[in-house]
DNA sequence: GTTGCGTATGATATCGATATCATGCACGGA
DNA sequence: TCCGTGCATGATATCGATATCATACGCAAC
């Protein structure tokens, strides 16, 4: 910036001043250093930036990135969650810092001007570590007291699939899913209080695992115990393609015995045979979400928890 | 630091010293001063360290984030490479900063120490922008001659295949998948350089899009044109399944008349029915090994191209 | 003429770390 | 006593940007 500032014959800050478009200097000489800084290839030298300003430009991003069962956020979608966060803080400015938990400790992410929790869900604890940091901070899940938290709304999507059921006259509906997850829990929430006010308990078949084998598993106890049921709410599409397949094993037919939904629509639903019905979450929009309100905090803005909208699919089971 | 000086009756510098431990400090003070920085909470500023030493201890991870039917990288897999870089980078004292191809002219992408490119397989062009940037650069893919590349070894995959249906008296297979893509390129390459070893010569059927409906399709056209066939090699689990799907509708039985083989051995291709065979890479050790070169050409240490062993889980298909 | 105001630019200090060169001191040998 | 040597520590300059306060100038009003 000096040598720029040399080149055109004026100082450095109001080179500064004219590549950060302050209006404080004559719109000619601006243009005039901008082209000019252009065309010699300056590149703004981010550290001494941060340095001065005392900011790091910079949110952090804590995700899980080992495979894992016990996850609500399966395959592509933490990515898509990714793309969201990434596209609207570069789009300000920021950029996005990844790390684990494990990793939380560098001193780079402790510099951050913020921070972005995914995948915590089942681990209260966790979130609450990363409040000593005292940073403005967003996690995505089911909403609480004590944090900003932005999530799709699992209440809904568990509502919207019960009301579903009684629509296909379903009046004694199971529901498989681990509800120690918050998240789950919202969805069993919602689902409960719609069947409820039908007049109909549903029964909770609790899992762990959010894999097929699981999904046949939970199916194939349920018959075991000779229990009645007409309609399977699971908490993940694998759980419901993994209990499709039992009941058609143990001759049950889907949907025409038992009606069948699934959650996360995830590609595959669509082919599956037959093709599953599902809940559809907005990732994208939820990263997008996340990030517009860490930068709102960072810049002293108050910020509440907020829902987003889920929409159920529905196809053939 | 100047703080943490004061208070502990010495000068900046040697502070300084004592918690990069550098051996200039007699380990008494330096141990004192370790001790006291901790206590008092004190936090190294990046930025500064970052200024002075002229690094940004920033490697940038450039990953498209969009939900694609293109991408080699399917599902839960960018995750699990990336929890390697982190991890590696982490350990390094670097750290990840995220990105896409569009946000890649950001100041700070621009001002990391090194670049990692991933999920770039069918864009050269776009890789070779990168180069203009002059940093050190690792590329996730197939191997070519301009840079640096990680990625599992696709033709002993393919050859792999090939030698399995050797084994199993196949005289007919079939791949299926884009040849466009560099790394699908390469497991055709490998597939057919082992089947011409046998003189057997296989047949192509292109498909661009990696889903189940694009599997099923194939075999579809595949049957139409009357074509005889005994092995599909699918250069992805979607697409294998796709193609089982349809042969059972086709009335051909899998593996009885015809032996299907997938790629990237996602978690469903254990449960599907009949269990599906599929080539495995290692993505977590990709990602340390794409890290580990970055951080060695950073210092200068000069670094090739290196592919990484798959291993063929022969289930049921 | 001078006072005041607005506009455009500049001088200097500063953010918090580290590299370089200098200094202080103890000790042993001549 | 003096000097060289090694060890531990310090003074100062520096990385590249920006905030703050100062300055220069033109122009209008009195």
């Amino acid at each position: 910036m000096a040598d720029l500032a040399k080149v055109a014959g004026v100082s450095k800050i109001t080179v500064s001043r004219a590549l950060s478009d302050s209006p404080l200097v004559n719109r000619e000489t601006r243009e005039r250093l901008q082209q000019l800084a252009h065309e010699l290839g300056y590149k703004l030298n981010v550290s001494a930036r941060n340095l001065r300003l005392r900011r790091s430009h910079t949110v952090a991003v804590i995700v899980e990135m080992k495979p894992s069962h016990d996850r609500t956020m399966f395959d592509p979608y933490p990515l898509v969650l990714l793309g969201g966060i990434s596209q609207e803080l570069t789009a300000h400015g920021y950029s996005v810092l990844l790390t684990t938990r494990q990793g939380a400790t560098a001193a780079a992410v402790q510099a951050a001007d913020g921070l972005i929790l995914l995948g915590q869900g089942s681990r209260q604890d966790a979130v609450r570590r990363f409040d000593k940091l005292g940073l403005p901070m967003v996690v995505w899940g089911a909403p609480g007291d004590e944090h900003v938290v932005v999530g799709s709304d699992n209440r809904q999507g568990g509502h919207a699939v019960a009301e579903h059921f009684i629509r296909l006259g379903r009046r004694n509906p199971v529901f498989v899913g681990n509800p120690n997850h918050p998240e789950i829990f919202e969805r069993l929430t919602g689902f409960v209080d719609a069947l409820t006010a039908h007049g109909i308990k549903p029964l909770l078949i609790r899992r762990d695992e959010f894999t097929l084998a699981s999904g046949t598993d939970a199916m194939h106890s349920l018959m075991d115990r000779g229990v009645p049921f007409d309609a399977v709410f699971a908490c993940s599409d694998l759980l419901a393609m993994g209990a499709i397949r039992a009941l058609n094993q143990l001759g049950r037919s889907v949907p025409g015995d038992v009606s069948v939904v699934g959650y996360d629509d995830m590609p595959l639903a669509a082919s599956f045979l037959p093709p599953l019905s599902s809940v559809r979450q907005d990732w994208q929009e939820g990263g997008t979400l996340l990030a517009r309100k860490v930068l709102a905090m960072i810049n002293d803005e108050p910020e509440q928890s907020e829902t987003l909208p889920v929409e159920l699919i529905v196809r053939e089971t």
